[in-house]
DNA sequence: AACGGAATATGACAAATATCAATTTGTTCT
DNA sequence: AGAACAAATTGATATTTGTCATATTCCGTT
């Protein structure tokens, strides 16, 4: 059952949202360009009808065709690796994008799965490379982004190669929290939408230890946690739990927060 | 002391080594430029003198000003976390970027040292931005370099989330030999510029346990290893050891190769 | 509403790797 | 060349986290 958001009279998948309409507007690939520019951007953004829990977006070894970016729900990157094991690389809430990997070899080296009923935006990229040849600032645009991911996945590798299990879990709650809060939603309380085993392959734990951890934040008062249902009662503790992290202060300086 | 560099008659940094002279041409980032656009490019790359080994190319939290593509050398990149405490984030032997993570934020995250003498290519990256107006090839290339950084971090992250330690450095080894061979050194005899500390920092394991690892390598016979200089006696079974790998194959499928 | 399978939680135990300590070897600086 | 320091190796032990087993809860399906 789709929900009533597109009620009435035109279904979801047609119907033009603006871009410049979106909530994400501010954190999605448009940012920072001119209105005549992102019109022609919008001729080019494809809005596919929501995919179901489960769905794939593509799958590991597709020719890659375009970047997507998430409008509502949550995908998760994996690679697969032997018959049934596998590791997750990413989650991707509204806004983000994903794909950026496959844009080298023009192949996906992962899959990509809907974790909820997820709607994207599809970014066809041949046509958004004809029309970056004109839009220089389309591809800055993107550059920006790559580097950002880039960035992220170098505080991962912090995170995997230096921190307890215990660090782990809360600069993942941590993180989820700042993505919220970014968008506009509560950083306090929310619903994950993976499960305990895609987060402990996520962070390199196993699942038990992940459970176990959840355990310990909620006896500690940390937070209330009711299967997906999260509560955190003191943001400020858990980034303190989360050890060290590279970040971007909001102005321009750069810093490191120790506890 | 200054080096002799405006010594004799033209100092390296002054001399003009054409990029398509370089033996790094076909892996930098002129790969698949015309002759006219590469004479521009050319302009605005400058060659820094050589960096002494432990001197640093930039600090974290210095601005960000060029990408810098090593010639000769090795670069580590690491972030500094607390006092003393650091995490190893990649190795950029000859041919490969550094700098990629800071575009976005204009602001170094990690520091890069030197292992050992180096010198770079410095590519301005307002200068950069400028010329990549009129030659969207530019950007174009960026784009495939940055996007082949995040599939790499994305097998790092599997070796770290997911790899005995076994696994680990047999990958770590195998990377080192096909990203020497790719261009055009031995595969199978090197030196490693980096010490063991800063080998286990990048695998997330104990100095201890890299030595243990290089000392059961060389019990089984696998391969020599005298400090720094590593013979690799059996490249096929080093690769079977590091376990399953995301890979492109020559072709442009992909697979994934299981031991 | 009842069933069945999947996800989560919890306890007991095992295993891998980290930590600590001591020794050897190599490198750098005077 | 020798002294002092840093890096690497090796062994003994500790600790964290993974694995296995079991119980419990939840959710989707019939």
């Amino acid at each position: 059952m789709v929900p009533s958001r597109n009620s009435s009279v035109v279904p979801l998948s047609k119907r033009k949202i603006a871009c410049k309409d979106c909530s994400l507007f501010q954190i999605c690939l448009p940012v920072g360009i001119s209105e005549e520019e992102l019109e022609r951007l919008e001729k080019i953004i494809q809005r596919r009808r929501p995919v179901k829990r489960g769905d794939h977006l593509y799958n590991s070894g597709d020719p890659f065709r375009s970047i997507c970016a998430v409008r509502s729900g949550s995908i998760k990157s994996y690679v697969p690796t032997e018959k049934g094991n596998e590791q997750v690389t990413g989650f991707h809430l509204p806004g983000e994008l994903l794909g950026l990997d496959a844009i080298s070899q023009k192949i996906h080296p992962c899959s990509a799965k809907a974790l909820e009923t997820t709607s994207v935006c599809e970014i066809p990229y041949e046509q958004f490379e004809l029309l970056s040849n004109e839009l220089p600032v389309l591809h800055r645009q993107l550059i920006n982004l790559m580097s950002k991911e880039i960035f992220e996945e170098e505080t991962h590798m912090v995170l995997l190669g230096k921190k307890s299990a215990e660090e782990r879990l809360a600069a993942y709650l941590f993180s989820i929290s700042m993505r919220y809060q970014r968008r506009g939603f509560s950083a306090t309380e929310y619903y994950l939408s993976m499960s305990r085993n895609d987060i402990g392959n996520y962070l390199g734990l196993a699942v038990e230890t992940v459970s176990r951890m959840f355990t310990r934040f909620q006896d500690d008062g940390l937070l209330t946690v009711e299967r997906k249902h999260i509560i955190i009662h003191n943001l400020d503790r858990l980034r303190h739990l989360a050890g060290a992290m590279p970040c971007k202060s909001d102005g321009n300086s750069f810093c490191f927060t120790r506890s």
